[in-house]
DNA sequence: GAAACCGTAACGGAGCGTAACGGTTA
DNA sequence: CTAACCGTTACGCTCCGTTACGGTTT
């Protein structure tokens, strides 16, 4: 599978498939003309990067966690993925809490400006 | 008033005074050596910076607002703030209905994985 | 000479977007 | 020749933290 092609059929950029190649992510061979070979199981792979991704984890923990996926392309119930898995939605959590007051801030100016 | 006192009196560091002073945000005088030479006001201009850098603006809002504080030190009622704070309220609302779902994601994972 | 300030220049960070330049193959 | 891929640098973004190097004043 070409670049491009892993790239449309996964919602990604070559760009950024080329970033998670250089940090090791995406395992490839090359052909003769130097063009990135990689395997269909690529797809599936970068689903699950992305989803990592998205939930606000970043290419280290990607690193870590990608193994912990099994077949269907559930997480295995390792400990390294539900410690890391738990620590994010504390950190969520503290980040809405944040986001809760600066706009709670906003709103009580935007008050006394109106008076 | 020399940058590391400024900095200690405004809970900021000489780094970040640097940085708003290149941005044009902070002006001052030199004295003979060359060094920073701060205004009394600038104490009260960089609280108003940080300010709106915490509720999540950037240098480039904090200048276009920072002429609608009045001597106070509260927002004067002019469009230019009000537009930007009311919109500064939606990206948060979006972005914590965006922390919500992931959260939710997160946690029905967890969820499975304890099966 | 050392201590304690100050200055500028420049890399690093996180995850790519976006040129810029070049080779290959149909 | 052109089109359509691919490749590798490398700068930009955002707000500073953090060396690195140098001058001045006490």
């Amino acid at each position: 599978v070409l670049i491009s092609e892993l790239a449309a059929r996964t919602g990604s950029t070559t760009r950024a498939l080329r970033h998670y190649d250089r940090a090791g992510l995406l395992p490839s061979r090359r052909s003769v003309n130097r063009y990135r070979d990689f395997p269909e199981e690529a797809v599936e792979r970068v689903r699950r990067i992305r989803l990592l991704l998205n939930v606000g984890l970043n290419l280290e923990d990607v690193e870590r966690l990608l193994p912990c996926f099994v077949e269907d392309g559930s997480l295995a119930p390792c400990s390294v993925a539900q410690q890391r898995l738990t620590t994010q939605i504390h950190a969520i959590d503290v980040a809405m809490a944040q986001l809760c007051a600066t706009k709670r801030m906003l709103a009580d100016t935007l008050a006394q400006m109106r008076r």
